[in-house]
DNA sequence: CTGAAAGCGCTAACAG
DNA sequence: CTGTTAGCGCTTTCAG
């Protein structure tokens, strides 16, 4: 095991000064092209690196970006990162995950933990705990260090910072509206409970869009999903809801707020003998793996996750590295765009 | 902003030596009770935490884990990274991850960004352009600088250090044994190309399944996918491949070494009218969300990525902390249980 | 019991 | 053109 060469070994085996060393490899025209070539050489042959840490102790700035989502086994979450990555990394930035399992406590944690020192900013999507408690503090306080924050998808008015949002009500109207449009008469929407703002965001479009085309609005069309947050059995009791759900109405059309709402739904309505989708079409949210290779594939509206991951970082970036005091009060909200990807459980317009 | 308090602003605030306050926050016995409680009061107040970095610097360790991995988009990797955070956390480490998507060059590019100071350790599952290059350099330079390396999935031989892997062979085996057993006679196998090591292991275990049940070996009933790296049209691609195969053989069972081939393979089946389970038996390797929601739901085995994660992040953070200087030579490498999980897609023994 | 000093690896202001 | 010095935040001898 060789060990890592430091400035002081190769000053020492040179024979000069550190801080020449230092300039030499950083091309300072304080010093002799002669005693840089010597250098650089040397430095070229055992590898040298410069210590990260050391340079973010001396800098103030470590060049990494702290992520915190809830949940990484997740689709969505794990093409946003994959936007951050993509952007950080090209421009010289790593990368940190932190998760906190949608608890607040965890959620509490991991932000301590990176915020100090280890980070330089963070982009986070705050679990629904956190939403439930309505307990911001650990995100003033870190805003309050002068740490940055951007926060993505579950995002909160409370919080003054820079975000990225999905335009929800507007596009979940656009997807009722596509079901309306196809022919669906009596329209249901599988959601979540009203804390989580998404969920909220959405079936609000879904409101308005039946508003909209003078539709009666009927209550008993809107399923709010009860979290029992004990994994082992979600699956069963997501499946059973659901199933009463569509055995005591009389439905045609449903708009799921995510794709395993929908996925399940459509287990379910094929199970009740319905087919999909001329006796009842879906529109999902959140395109992922499962929408793409369900059966039939799901029609779904396009998130863009890897766009705004890379929005997310790109602001983030900018705003750590702005010395632009005037902008520092300038927090941009992007909303970015989506799409209905149209495959094959709902009808084409002309064929209603 | 408030900004962070550090030990020398308290020691300046107190009017004693920054020596003091740090040993009296570290409940140092040279310190008198009376220092250290006023010290502690102090340092609760303004919320005082120790800076990561300077520690890092002083200790010359991190306390934080990088792990890199082809592509996060994933489910699989996405489990095993749950592990690796979930034992990290609560060990105290943070998790860095660095994306290779599968090339070569991101691979040692994130490698030596990381190894300059900022992680203590790796987790790693090398990129395919790795293995199909044989390039290792990379590899071998972080260990020899002294930083452990654990390997999971894909794993070398030639790599010296800890390994998580799954028995491939065994797996494979049993999951070719399974379908026989339900009364296959034709078994066919789709898998990758042989430089991706577990495609080339789980080819073998098919192998030997047949040979020990006395079936001769047809190699047309071997389809090896080729990647073509365009993701664009992979589907595609990979959908005609395999439509093809199906066409031009007489099968009546599919090992799939990965979801997506599975999950492809049984649209292409129905497709070309095959009913499932009855004309032809799937089975898949690695469960993840789509088997669990395909259409039937698909058997297949589990490998278990969140226990791979953890023993890996396990292996790790031991060999980091372990001041055992014998054990240096003392890699192991640990094969995780595989289950198969039995839905839809094969008949049961007994019914055959 | 408390403080001064050195050092982790690096940069930069300031002398020479 | 090169070197000395100080300092980033912290710990740890070693003196007092």
């Amino acid at each position: 095991m060789r060990q890592k060469p430091t400035l002081k070994i190769i000053a020492k085996e040179l024979d000069v000064s550190v801080s020449t060393v230092s300039k030499a490899l950083r091309d300072s025209k304080e010093i002799s092209d002669e005693t840089k070539e010597k250098v650089r050489a040397f430095a070229k042959l055992y590898n040298y690196k410069p210590n990260n840490i050391a340079l973010s102790l001396k800098n103030k700035k470590t060049k990494t970006l702290g992520v915190i989502i809830p949940e990484i086994v997740h689709h969505f979450f794990t093409t946003v990162i994959s936007g951050i990555e993509d952007y950080a990394n090209s421009h010289g930035y790593n990368v940190i995950v932190g998760l906190s399992n949608e608890s607040f406590d965890k959620e509490v944690i991991n932000l301590e933990m990176l915020a100090n020192g280890s980070i330089d900013g963070f982009i986070i999507s705050v679990a629904k705990e956190t939403l439930a408690l309505k307990d911001y503090h650990h995100l003033f306080e870190t805003i309050d260090q002068g740490i940055p924050i951007v926060m993505f998808d579950r995002v909160l008015d409370e919080i003054i910072c820079d975000k990225i949002v999905v335009d929800d009500i507007a596009t979940s109207r656009k997807a009722v509206q596509k079901l309306i449009d196809s022919g669906a008469k009596k329209v249901g929407i599988i959601t979540t409970e009203d804390y989580v703002s998404v969920g909220r965001l959405r079936t609000k479009g879904y409101v308005e869009a039946l508003q909209f085309n003078n539709i009666n609005l009927d209550e008993n069309l809107i399923l709010k999903i009860e979290d029992n947050n004990k994994p082992q059995d979600e699956l069963l009791h997501l499946e059973t809801q659901i199933k009463n759900y569509l055995k005591h109405n009389e439905i045609d059309a449903i708009f799921a707020v995510n794709e395993l709402y929908a996925i399940t739904a459509m287990k379910a309505a094929r199970e009740l003998g319905y087919s999909i989708p001329q006796d009842i079409q879906f529109v999902g949210f959140t395109d992922g793996v499962l929408s793409k290779h369900a059966f039939p594939p799901l029609t779904t509206v396009s998130q863009h996750g890897k766009a705004m991951g890379s929005q997310a970082a790109k602001l983030l970036i900018n705003r750590l590295e702005s010395t632009d005091e005037t902008e520092d009060e300038n927090y941009k909200t992007v909303v970015v765009e989506t799409d209905i990807i149209e495959r094959e459980t709902t009808l084409n317009s002309n064929e209603s």
